[in-house]
RNA sequence: GGUUCGGUAGCUCAGCUGGAUAGAGCAACAGCCUUCUAAGCUGUGGGUCAUGGGUUCGAAUCCCAUCCGGAUCACCA
């Protein structure tokens, strides 16, 4: 049993032993110890006076003895003030050292064969653009909590929805058709995602000129709107794109394809990855027909002008339109159809959007129209909703051209890692192939930590130029950290030494030692926080601290290579877990370790 | 305006279900490379936890109000 469980159990029996007072055991109040105090845990007694009728320093001391007495892994305690302090003894913590060097998957949970399914949607870009820096964003923390998640225990489907239908894909094609015709990505040497950006940004530029010169002759703002070729004929495009028209779905399929080819890359480069793709053009029209079926049930009703609507206002909300007059789908009847497919495919027990803060509402509604539609996990679908990143100068704005593109950025962070890795001379003496993919780790270590660190509620700033660094709280210093541990091995190896996991008790452990046992011991409910938390932040923390932690143990106590000693056994065990910790850690962020750096 | 999320050091961020003197990193300054990797370590300075009330042994944390900022409130996706 874990120690924290005992700790509470006794607790609870000294309140009755000594004062005749009963206490839940999820009450007690114990917490670890401030890193400033002495002892590893902490039963704070302020409450419990109510039950012992005597004063704090009186009831901290009464308690204190009674759990020594009863626990032989307290090795002593101190009282300040209304917190007892609990010093565990070496040997416990050598104990533990023993326990969970011989662990291999030590913090993480089997999935069973009858265990939860989790499906976990992120990424859904547009097919008219290249990934930015926001869908950076939502792509690791997709990825890392479907690793969280799976860590916990959890089968994991990876999935992703693209939107590859409606007016804005028309743009792109239109803009190809007039004025790109028999321009590739071949042809021209780019990346097919930006290929087909570059059309979208090109029929917009047309369209605005085009409103300039219609404004020109008097129109007002709606009229040119209303009066504009251009848009009408991208909307032409999409009837006949929705009518099947042959040609139309041929440059559809092939300038998709080109973007598809493009998103590769960059899910590659960020090493991210889905088990199961969507796409909308597939799921619009299910969505139609759920709908229709929930028009005949009665769920939903229809308007004079054709319409169908959802009352949500039993649920304190509005009134949430599923077809337009037209009959033809919006953005919830997709997501309804998305759903409906998903369900066919999978066994899904839970359900997890990763999908940006902006979107709070939409997914509050997508929850109450699935569980009316007979979803089971309707009701509890998770819509992870992260916040918007920002640049030191504000919002991007594509108008304004301040849009981080993620290929530009991932280039930026090698560029800079190489440089880094040059002038440091870390890397002399490696082939260039090796080199290279050394500071590719590096360069991507850096840029996920520094998105993974922060509580993905919060918008956070991004500087392209000053954020990144690779000093301090940041990926590389991790990685580093994880270098050192391995080099602590090779340079045994060198010296011919039999490295032993065996730790033997009766050993006295530095202060450095017994914190980072302490944060060792942590870690399996630092995966189960993040899991419930859906924080992979948590975990980014957590690694940190520990990283810092060794850092000083390792810059503090040098190991005696030499001798061949009980004590330098415990630190080679001691070491060796906290790299595999570091590692699983990182696995959990989807950040990869090198062995040396 | 309604709903909702946020406001912690010059900057970027931690601070779990209320607990001890509010913590890291960056930036600034001062030290440490004959010792397992200096992408490291040590030290110094830096705070009215937006503001005002309330709850209690105890509040950055919970409640209320106010101020400031983001998001959202489409027959867009």
């Amino acid at each position: 049993m874990a120690i924290e469980q005992q700790i509470k159990q006794k607790v609870v029996q000294a309140l009755k032993e000594l004062y005749g007072a009963d206490l839940e055991l999820e009450k007690v109040p114990l917490e670890i110890t401030r890193k400033d105090q002495k002892g590893d845990f902490t039963v704070v007694v302020f409450p419990l006076l109510k039950l012992s009728r005597k004063k704090p320093e009186e009831t901290a001391s009464e308690m204190g003895s009674f759990l020594k007495d009863q626990l032989p892994a307290i090795a002593s305690f101190n009282v300040i003030k209304g917190f007892l302090n609990l010093e565990l003894s070496h040997d416990y913590w050598l104990s533990v050292l023993e326990t969970i060097s011989e662990k291999e998957t030590y913090g993480f949970k089997p999935v069973a064969d009858d265990a939860p399914l989790v499906m976990i949607e992120y990424s859904s870009p547009n097919t008219n653009k290249p990934l930015h820096l926001g869908h950076i964003r939502n792509n690791l923390l997709g990825y890392s909590l479907s690793r969280i998640a799976h860590a916990n225990g959890n089968k994991v489907v990876k999935t992703n929805i693209v939107n590859d239908r409606g007016i804005h894909i028309c743009k792109s094609m239109l803009a190809w058709k007039k004025w790109g015709e028999g321009v590739t990505p071949e042809s021209t040497g780019k990346k097919g995602d930006h290929l087909v950006g570059d059309f979208y940004v090109l029929f917009d530029q047309n369209y605005k000129k085009e409103l300039a010169s219609l404004k020109a002759r008097g129109l007002s703002e709606e009229e040119a709107v209303k009066e504009s070729a251009l848009m009408a004929e991208a909307r032409e495009m999409l009837l006949a794109w929705e009518a099947g028209d042959p040609a139309v779905v041929e440059l559809w399929k092939t300038m998709n394809e080109w973007v598809y080819k493009g998103f590769d890359e960059s899910y590659k480069a960020l090493g991210v990855d889905f088990d199961k793709i969507y796409y909308e053009s597939q799921t619009y029209k299910v969505g139609r027909e759920m709908v229709l079926e929930g028009l005949r049930q009665e769920r939903f009703y229809r308007r004079e002008d054709g319409s169908v609507w959802a009352d949500l206002s039993k649920d304190g909300l509005d009134e949430k339109l599923l077809l337009r007059s037209d009959g033809t789908s919006v953005y919830m009847t997709q997501d309804i159809g998305t759903a409906k497919l998903r369900y066919d495919d999978f066994n899904i027990d839970k359900m997890v959007y990763v999908v940006g803060n902006e979107q709070d509402y939409h997914f509050k509604v997508l929850s109450i129209l699935l569980d009316r539609l007979g979803f089971d996990w309707g009701k509890s679908l998770v819509h992870f909703s992260y916040g918007m990143v920002e640049l030191p100068h504000g919002k991007m704005k594509s108008r304004e051209g301040t849009v981080v593109d993620a290929d530009d950025l991932i280039q930026e962070m090698v560029d800079t890692a190489r440089d880094m890795s040059r002038e440091l001379g870390k890397l002399d003496g490696y082939s260039d192939e090796d080199a290279a993919r050394i500071y590719r780790t590096i360069a991507l270590g850096a840029l996920k930590y520094f998105i993974l660190k922060v509580d993905p509620r919060k918008s956070m700033t991004f500087d392209p130029q000053e954020s990144i660094d690779f000093n301090g709280n940041t990926g590389p210093f991790i990685q580093y950290t994880f270098a050192r541990v391995q080099s602590v091995f090779r340079k045994a190896k060198e010296l011919g030494l039999e490295v032993t996991m065996k730790v033997e008790s009766g050993l006295s452990l530095t202060e450095k030692e017994n914190n980072l046992l302490r944060m060792l011991a942590n870690f399996p409910k630092v995966v189960q926080d993040a899991s419930e938390a859906f924080s992979p932040a948590l975990v980014a923390n957590y690694v940190f601290d520990l990283a810092k932690e060794f850092n000083q143990f390792y810059h503090e106590s040098p190991i005696a290579y030499e001798e061949d000693s009980a004590v330098r056994n415990m630190r080679f065990a001691l070491s060796s877990v906290v790299g595999r910790t570091i590692r699983q850690a990182m696995w959990l962020l989807g950040i990869d370790v090198p062995e040396r750096m």
